[in-house]
DNA sequence: ACATTAACAGGAA
DNA sequence: TTCCTGTTAATGT
């Protein structure tokens, strides 16, 4: 099954009962925890092709995490039976999953590397390209529909902080800013950028 | 040093 | 009108 989510709307929220893994036909969602406090934070922004929630599925407990539709998007929704049954019986659909799981993996020990050793502009970089990761979103384009302010939100800076950083990056030309939109030039060299 | 918050003005949607 | 961007000043670690 396959709904369109407007811009802002939840996708999912923290608490709800699992019945479905999710995937991103089209579109930007973000996967946040949002406190009661009013504290938030942004995980990973998943564009199209990108599918999430299998952890909660396997384990069987209440959704996480918040998702949250940073602009239009059309989410598909794959029934739990469906998915127990494809776990059960599909070879090739368990080798997608362990490659997503690995890359997952792969992408969270990176931030903590990049966390820990690289500077804001760098860590700005390897934020963006890790959403452009051609295994976990086959099907995005180069063109990121995003606010800066979204961008902060996702990379754990502040807004003015990442509006200077994007500056850098577009002297460096690996990317091109334009009003609420985000345009990639050089996938490879943003991926290294700053070492 | 370097990042953050706050504030504001100008421009886009 | 509301949202987004570019900038600056004050503040914090």
């Amino acid at each position: 099954m396959v709904r369109t989510v407007p811009a802002g709307q939840y996708v999912c929220m923290k608490g709800d009962a699992v019945e479905h893994w999710l995937g991103v036909v089209d579109g930007l969602v973000k996967m946040a925890s949002n406190w009661s406090s009013g504290k938030t934070t942004s995980f990973v922004g998943l564009s199209s092709g990108g599918w999430f929630g299998e952890g909660s599925l396997m384990k069987d407990e209440p959704r996480r995490y918040d998702v949250i539709a940073l602009r239009e998007s059309r989410i598909a929704y794959m029934k739990r039976s469906r998915f127990q049954h494809l776990l059960d019986h599909s070879i090739p659909f368990n080798r997608f999953l362990l490659i997503q799981l690995n890359e997952r993996l792969g992408q969270f020990i990176g931030m903590m590397e990049h966390e820990r050793l690289l500077n804001t502009d760098a860590r700005l970089a390897r934020c963006l390209a890790s959403m452009f990761n051609p295994l976990l979103y086959p099907g995005s384009s180069l063109e990121l529909r995003i606010s800066q302010e979204e961008i902060g939100l996702l990379a754990g800076i502040s807004r003015q902080r990442v509006n200077q950083a994007l500056h850098v990056l577009e002297q460096a030309g690996l990317v091109r800013v334009d009003y609420g939109t985000l345009t990639i030039l050089d996938l490879d060299r943003l991926r290294c950028f700053g070492e």
